[in-house]
DNA sequence: CCCGTTGGCCAACGCTTGTTGACACCGTAG
DNA sequence: CTACGGTGTCAACAAGCGTTGGCCAACGGG
């Protein structure tokens, strides 16, 4: 029906009133899918928080997943590793996974894309993607052979969606626990053996 | 047909004729609850699968709940590592846990669980249980200063973990590549300073 | 042979879900 | 004042869900 959704209003355009309509109900989407999943968390449910009508709901996104696309297009904004001592990759890079989560918003999307992206082969697809196109290509450009970046990536990612998995969806409690200084030391000579050590 | 996981009888009551029928309703509702997660997993689709009616499901597991219940019952047999030199544990550890997948039952037990545990509170709630009852006290025999176990403990489950993540749930391809003599080289010094180092 | 027990099917219930189309309000332009 | 496009509400839909109770078919000990 409407393909309107992707498209935010380029500069120019008056903020139209419903932006703000919009807007809500994109954070509480984005609240729920973290908090419930995708099947769990209901339009409805997500239209009350928004107090709004479920029917806004499907005028703005078009479906529910039109919705959970939308909620979760962001930006990772993972760092620029060019101009980082090689040494130093590992520190830099969990400390920049745990700023991620300080912030309100990613660590919604973050929490929700790992929810819904176990059960939803949408979720899983985006996770993906994001893999592909923001987490691969610093790893390209850190490691000393190329061939092995996809491998070397693919285990950095393993150990920190693990912290995120046991810390923020599972909540064991020791990992829970654990301070941001605590974690950065433990996890960052791991992070940085993956990515720089000649073999394992 | 598998081996009935959940309670064998005891010595002395006879193999009944229905006990078939519940083994194949418990390994379809596995597999179920692995591929689809817990509200995609439906007890009708379940039931088609093991050729019988959705009510006989109800009637021998009462609920769609305690059906999953019964269907990640089993017990991990994680290793006594008592007798496991020190140096070693790393090596020990990544391996057994990469034999719990390459059982059939325990690796669709393994997923369901991921897929479950992430948006169901039963399944959260399972999780925990066995990061508290089977992998803390391996821990608390392992290490050396029996204060830091939980956090270690919760240190090695997020790697391990981690990684059944990004290679049977989410699928990363160069996880899914990796053979496993590569992930126990790459992951064992990993599991290994989690355990044993002195210090971060 | 009879009849209680066991294993199984069927149709239906009450409920929730995503989604839809008709209708009401509002502010501005003509 | 009227017309109208942008906002929003309401009631209803069909589909799918977990769950229930009644009925049927086979079996086996008396």
């Amino acid at each position: 029906m409407s393909k309107d959704t992707a498209a935010p209003p380029p500069s120019g355009s008056p903020a139209r009133r419903s932006d703000a309509t919009r807007a809500a109900i994109l954070a509480a989407a984005r609240e729920r899918f973290a908090a419930d999943g995708y099947d769990r968390a209901t339009v409805r449910a997500i239209a009350q928080d928004a107090r709004i009508d479920p029917a806004m709901v499907m005028r703005y996104f078009g479906s529910k997943e039109g919705l959970f696309a939308a909620a979760v297009a962001v930006d990772l904004r993972l760092p620029d590793v060019a101009d980082v001592p090689v040494g130093s990759l590992g520190r830099v890079l969990v400390g920049h996974f745990l700023d991620l989560w300080e912030d309100d918003e990613l660590r919604g999307v973050l929490t929700a894309m790992l929810r819904v992206g176990v059960t939803n082969p949408a979720g899983a697809a985006r996770m993906q993607e994001i893999f592909r196109d923001q987490v691969l290509p610093i790893a390209l450009r850190a490691v000393p052979d190329p061939a092995q970046a996809p491998a070397r990536a693919a285990l950095v990612s393993s150990q920190l969606l693990g912290l995120a998995l046991t810390r923020l969806v599972l909540r064991f409690e020791p990992a829970v626990r654990l301070g941001r200084g605590e974690i950065v030391d433990w996890l960052a000579p791991t992070v940085q053996r993956y990515i720089t050590a000649t073999e394992p």
